[in-house]
DNA sequence: GATGAATGAGGGTTCATTCAT
DNA sequence: AATGAATGAACCCTCATTCAT
């Protein structure tokens, strides 16, 4: 049988396997680590036989990577479509900060790409492989982030005379430290409602249009 | 006997522990995950019989987070005393920057800083409760880079309206971004060479003595 | 999977754990200490995986001392319908020293019950926590024998007014004596044969019918 | 070096030897199985180095037993002396009950006789080994309860028709029958008050000097 | 397709014994 | 003689994977 990739359309996902990757979050959310998770404990959360993960998955890390890269998918596609819905950058910049901040599920999303691209592990090379494929280049940061930043730029918010891939760094690196910063909160005595005017500035003194004037 | 906690002065370190610290430390260059290191690989690089790692350790997991919290305090022991050389707090800057670049092994330290720092597994929060103890202090970045930037203070190259916590944190999330940055390459096509000056001007921006000035 | 706990009808133990039972009690008979059996020893000998022993039993130590109360059980069933069969207590109790005489697989059960209640470890107290369980009640010697003495005293053979528990203890204790002589022979030059006619006038002087007749 | 035996005479036994004896029975008492009890918990106890052990006893297995026949020799060593002081045979018996029933070390001791002598497995057959060495006859239970018993007949307490060693298996058995029922007064709800007279007819019925005269 | 009982390789840990000091 | 650090063989137990039903 053809076994699943982690790569199929989210919303074309088999039932027994979509329980799986709900089990394996679950799982994540419990404080498990990836490679200590337990094929059993997979399936008797997914309420599905030992034997039928094996029908759709070759091994255990498959498992557990499609889970992953399916949740970025979801989130990344789920974040693109609300970041559509924004009037302007701001707003835009907003809702994702608001997010890092309160959402459980989501900042954990977000981690886990930077957890995962801090590594070389065997696991952390697996998902890095499927995600550089084609079929997840529209679901990649950079291309949620892209579109958004391409839209700024359009609509005259942001700086005409940068490379794309510049801005999307820029943005991304900023998103890093705020999501550092919040998930730290113990380490660091910072607190993120006084962080947020300084992300702001910072963003906008690099990649602002009005940046791009006082330099004329 | 008394068990090694990972938190013994450096320099004190029975010889046979040393070697298992570098078993465990090429192991992950070689690209293991924590977890997946084998006990009898850390003895038979040590070159020693696979007793007496548990004469010393009380588990497994205490021989690897014990050799990463060595190997941190040796970093961040250089790294202070390295500083303290420089001059200026852009000649430490720089120096810091170099090292994020250039050394692998060094580079590998703050990456798993990151990569502890964002995860939740139990191995995690073993080496943080190891790092978060007393004697870990002098070593945390917390206080190494907040000696350097409070001497930047005293020599009139800072600001000196604002907390020391937040200049650490400031420093310390644009480190990141450029290691991110530099670690990334593949994924982000930004040259290291063109975002250095970008680095200087963002920090100066937010920390410099000038930005204060400016202000008035 | 539920786990074996011993107790289950003797009729109604799967196969293999049935086979694991008997490895068990071959490997006693080999001289074996209960504590120095090996889990490969047992699942060898029994002729399946060593996995599979872990489907049935949590622990080696479960495996044994199921084992060991199985054996109880069908020894002690086997006994109490023989010793339904017999017309008198006279022949009851000629059964019983026959077959301490004779057969050794059963006279190893009974030493190895006068083993247990004589030894305090760890094993001994799993052992005696599983026989003080409801289930084992009908299997115990006290209810065993007890059967045997209610029913000497109901045919008239025995004395009708002494506590049914000062019975069991009585026939119990002369039992005892017995095995231990033909056990130690080497020890006690004594010949069972002239034993016997001993044993009957001991039990018989202190529970037998004429004792209470001679009494009043 | 000359490695003990276990058989030394028991006051001239080195120093360290005897701590280590007394470590082991302390073990004991604590409820240590004898193939569970480590070398360590030993040494550590007694209060030597874990190699010095090793100058006085060639195995493991060496030190427990030695340490058993010890105990063995100096309870009977003891009782033997004991005994000897009684004015009459009953005064002896009664002696030999009331420490069975009250110490609990030398309860112990003779549970441990007949645990031993119930068991096949190795270590129960290396004291078995020693304690039929020429050396420990004089401390065996058929020699102290011989001797008793011999005085009796001298005496006229006891028959002088009967051989010495059917003597010394009555009495023996009835005192493990009056151990057992100590040992287990939670199984059979018999009061060892109510016990001791019975004791005390059942072995004179057969032994005793008036049995011989009413056989006449 | 779905199952879960059976498997056995693999790895963590213990601990008796040795031997250099 | 006394020590205790070092050793590695031994053994329990886990768990990914298979396959007969």
């Amino acid at each position: 049988m053809y076994k699943i990739t982690g790569l199929e359309d989210i919303h074309q996902v088999p039932a027994k396997v979509r329980q799986m990757y709900m089990a394996v979050l679950q799982l994540f959310e419990q404080g498990e680590e990836a490679g200590s998770i337990r094929v059993s404990a997979i399936t008797e959360m997914a309420g599905i036989g030992k034997g039928t993960a094996y029908e759709y998955f070759d091994s255990k890390e498959e498992m557990v990577a499609c889970a992953l890269v399916y949740q970025m998918q979801c989130i990344f596609d789920w974040l693109g479509n609300m970041l559509e819905e924004k009037g302007s950058f701001r707003e835009q910049l907003d809702f994702i900060l608001d997010e890092m901040e309160v959402q459980e599920e989501r900042r954990c999303c977000f981690l886990r790409c930077v957890h995962i691209m801090t590594d070389y592990s065997e696991f952390s090379r697996m998902i890095q492989e499927k995600i550089t494929r084609e079929e997840f280049k529209p679901y990649l940061p950079t291309n949620v982030f892209g579109r958004m930043l391409r839209r700024g730029v359009e609509r005259g918010e942001l700086r005409n005379d940068l490379p794309l891939d510049y801005l999307v760094y820029c943005l991304f690196s900023h998103l890093v430290s705020y999501l550092l910063a919040v998930t730290t909160k113990d380490c660091f005595e910072v607190n993120p409602a006084k962080l947020r005017p300084l992300i702001y500035r910072g963003i906008l003194n690099e990649i602002g249009a009005d940046s791009q004037r006082q330099g004329e």
